[in-house]
DNA sequence: CCCCAGATTCAGCGAATTTTCAGCGAGATT
DNA sequence: AATCTCGCTGAAAATTCGCTGAATCTGGGG
């Protein structure tokens, strides 16, 4: 959505195998927001193809393919390269967990499932394939790590509450960017939350207080306007 | 409508698609003043030619759409071509089906909304998608962010309040074009302003000092018409 | 059911910003 | 030159806006 910040130092690649469209678009927003490059294809055998000539550092891979499943694509790719791999699975569908990881799978997740639950175990797999790419934010002092959700403030460990975190975490992939009222509002409570936003004001005093930014140096306020990070 | 500057290096274009013609023309109008080139369209299926026709860099697509809406309209554009979409929608709507963000779409935005906002997103999506278009305005020494709000002079940083930003971006828009004070109040102040236009001249006042531009040679005054930026 | 952390609301304050206003002086008109 | 219009200026007045310190609400666990 907003400039993705240079904190990040490669972009990750992720290949979404599906033949649900609906599955597919919503999958690609949400990895382009979370700055992945995105590949897709609707078939095993384009999924096989893909996978080769992109070699993503993941892919998410719904276990029901027509034709050629799941589980086989898992098989051709894994005989190539050894990408990690999330299963997509319905609920009906559990028997096949089983099968899907003794394949090779690093992990799975049921349909239908939230994109934040999906983003966690992406992240983890990673992770524990020691590709923690986009996992750490840092700026000025500040470092955050979206796997372990620590916080870390010239090295000293932080306690944030989940709306202080999502808010940091929002300043620190775009910093310097100025972010309005609107647009914080939105992305950290939500499209729908319709309440004041002086609530804005209070968690900027929460995370200026732990950060230990008194005066405020880091968070800015851009009167009229928004807040922003800077250095 | 002013002639757009030459300051942006490119012309960026934009699909407009609601039935309301109201609200397209509302559109049109402020995104023609941005310096885009705008398509429009009133139907699901003029959208989906639209979009391939013209191949804009963003669309704004009204999510209720008769016979057709915003989210078939999405996945079809979505299939053939990766535009930037922004949806809009009713604040009442917002239950009755899945959010935009779920279904592909870079951001949405509730009805009612303020142009300004909408243009905020539209920025931010092109920045994200790497195509910061008119995110930089520059002219004879005057640098503007809009991102990051910074404003330069000679290159010495310049602290601006709202107003003073909203008037130095409107003459960077339309540099060398006279213009009047009916168009800057209206521009600047909005359209249901009705003070005194002795406001303008205090504001001018104010950019003169911080852009140590006295005597004016930037900003000159046209007697009986209005202001004009000129180098 | 109570407790507690976290989330949200709220009213008052002070500072920054916006707006108003009256007097002055430079240009234009005669 | 006299007059008139219009823009400029300084400062005061009005308003907005963000900050603050609670108070209140909420939901999950014991």
């Amino acid at each position: 959505m907003l400039q993705q910040s240079s904190t990040t130092e490669r972009q990750p690649s992720v290949l979404i195998v599906d033949d649900e469209p609906q599955i597919v678009d919503f999958l690609q927003m949400g990895f382009a927001y979370e700055g992945f490059s995105v590949f897709a294809a609707h078939t095993g055998p384009e999924a096989v193809q893909a996978a080769a000539a992109h070699k993503p550092d993941i892919i998410i891979l719904d276990i029901m393919l027509p034709g050629f499943d799941g589980i086989e694509v898992t098989r051709h790719i894994r005989r190539v390269h050894d990408t990690a791999i999330i299963m997509l699975t319905a609920k009906d569908e559990i028997d096949d967990r089983v099968a899907g990881l003794d394949v090779g799978a690093d992990d799975y997740v049921t349909k239908p499932f939230a994109f934040k639950e999906l983003m966690a175990r992406v992240r983890a797999v990673l992770r524990r394939r020691g590709n923690n790419i986009g996992d750490i934010l840092t700026f000025g002092g500040i470092t955050l790590d979206r796997g372990t959700r620590v916080v870390t403030c010239d090295g000293q460990p932080i306690e944030l509450t989940p709306r202080e975190f999502d808010l940091l975490e929002l300043f620190l992939l775009h910093p310097r960017q100025v972010l309005t009222r609107d647009i914080i509002l939105s992305r950290v409570w939500g499209y729908d939350y319709f309440g004041d936003d002086n609530i804005i004001e209070v968690y900027i005093r929460h995370l200026r207080e732990k950060l230990h930014d008194n005066p405020p140096q880091l968070l800015q306020t851009v009167r009229g306007i928004g807040y922003t990070l800077r250095g």
